[in-house]
DNA sequence: TAAACCATCCCCCACTTGGGGTAAAAATCA
DNA sequence: TGATTTTTACCCCAAGTGGGGGATGGTTTA
């Protein structure tokens, strides 16, 4: 079974060059190479492709947006950013609206089809630079506070679920406790927080996350 | 000129396992194996490596509280994790102590060599899957919603208060209004927002920031 | 002008949370 | 092995919160 590829990128010159790269991989076909995020959203549901190349500057249409457009109905299809672009913003929206892996177009033939069996895997295929910028968002965001350091594995567990507002019943439903030992426990989170309330906590943590 | 490598692992056989690798790799040098943290950070001044290989799990001080006391006097210095652990948790907490990569110890050989290449030129090598999970990081913090954006002036100042962690008393002292004025702000926050609770509205609110 | 929104305040009631405990089994460490 | 930490669980009580109302002016807008 050849893994299905689709092209999404406005310049002809590049789009066919992508689509030659791809006919000599015996272990992918391509399944539509177009020339906006509309058009290509108008075929994607027929097409049902495993991967995507998706370009970032597109007439109309961006490819940031049409990512956000696909991760509508096809949670788990695999994008690829394939662009120029190498600033955070355009790197962290682009993630951000659910691609899973970001190259730049100066990548070798033979890492692009790499990239696209990574992907295919599972993996997260990036450029060189791109992963250090990546990183680099998480040591900005620096060293959590060592606040939250010295809690236990399943303390982080219940603040984590905090964070997303689930209250105690449903903490303890999904950890399979009791609501009491979920208050036991977030008792013990805002002691080691030397903060007053779950919600200080829940503060504390994101901001340093 | 050789790229000077270090080793910080605990279990004795791997750890002449990765001297050894590292001696078949002519543009590499290894300028000390340590079997704890402690031992390491002793060294590390006078060896001056420029990518270091650190196990998470060691005797005492762990991995990723040595990478943050590298990081207090060698904020270039290159540090690779190299360990069993494949969930987020440790993944995040390394990487924001200060961590450039993260493979896994099943690696093979040479993909560790590249990845100490990829390092010292600036990348920030991942296995696959850990590149996987960073990358799903940013797909939770999600496209920022705009749910927040309706909200008038002063349900924002009241929700910014509220992500504080303050309670609607207090926050009716700072705004000088009534707690049961600031409890219906809430309330029309919770709708608009489409959530049940303030903490799930300060979740939403500042994953969405 | 009427509708819509905003900011402000109040009531009731059931549920949730914070703060203070106690305690035992299990896992981990020394 | 013994000591410590982790995980689990329960108690009481006072305070805070969520959900449902209603009410008064003021401003903007259709």
């Amino acid at each position: 079974m050849k893994t299905l590829v689709m092209v999404v990128e406005d310049d002809r010159g590049l789009r066919e060059q992508l689509v030659q790269i791809l006919a000599t991989a015996s272990d992918m076909e391509c399944v539509g190479a177009f020339a906006s995020g509309e058009s290509a959203l108008t075929h994607i549901s027929k097409k049902q492709p495993d991967v995507v190349l998706m370009d970032i500057r597109l007439p109309g249409m961006s490819g940031i947006e049409c990512v956000s457009e696909i991760r509508k109905f096809a949670p788990a299809m695999q994008i690829i950013m394939v662009t120029i672009y190498e600033d955070s913003e355009r790197i962290f929206r682009a993630l951000k609206a659910g691609a899973n892996g970001y190259l730049v177009k100066s990548s070798p033939p033979d890492q692009l089809l790499e990239a696209i069996r990574d992907a295919y895997k599972g993996g997260a295929p990036m450029s060189s630079h791109i992963a250090r910028k990546v990183i680099q968002h998480f040591h900005m965001i620096g060293p959590s506070l060592k606040e939250a350091d010295n809690l236990s594995p399943r303390e982080r567990e219940v603040l984590d679920l905090l964070s997303l507002g689930f209250i105690y019943k449903e903490i303890g439903a999904k950890l399979n406790i009791g609501s009491e030992t979920v208050r036991t426990y977030v008792k013990n989170i805002c002691q080691k927080m030397h903060v007053r309330s779950r919600l200080e906590a829940v503060a504390k943590h994101r901001s340093a996350s």
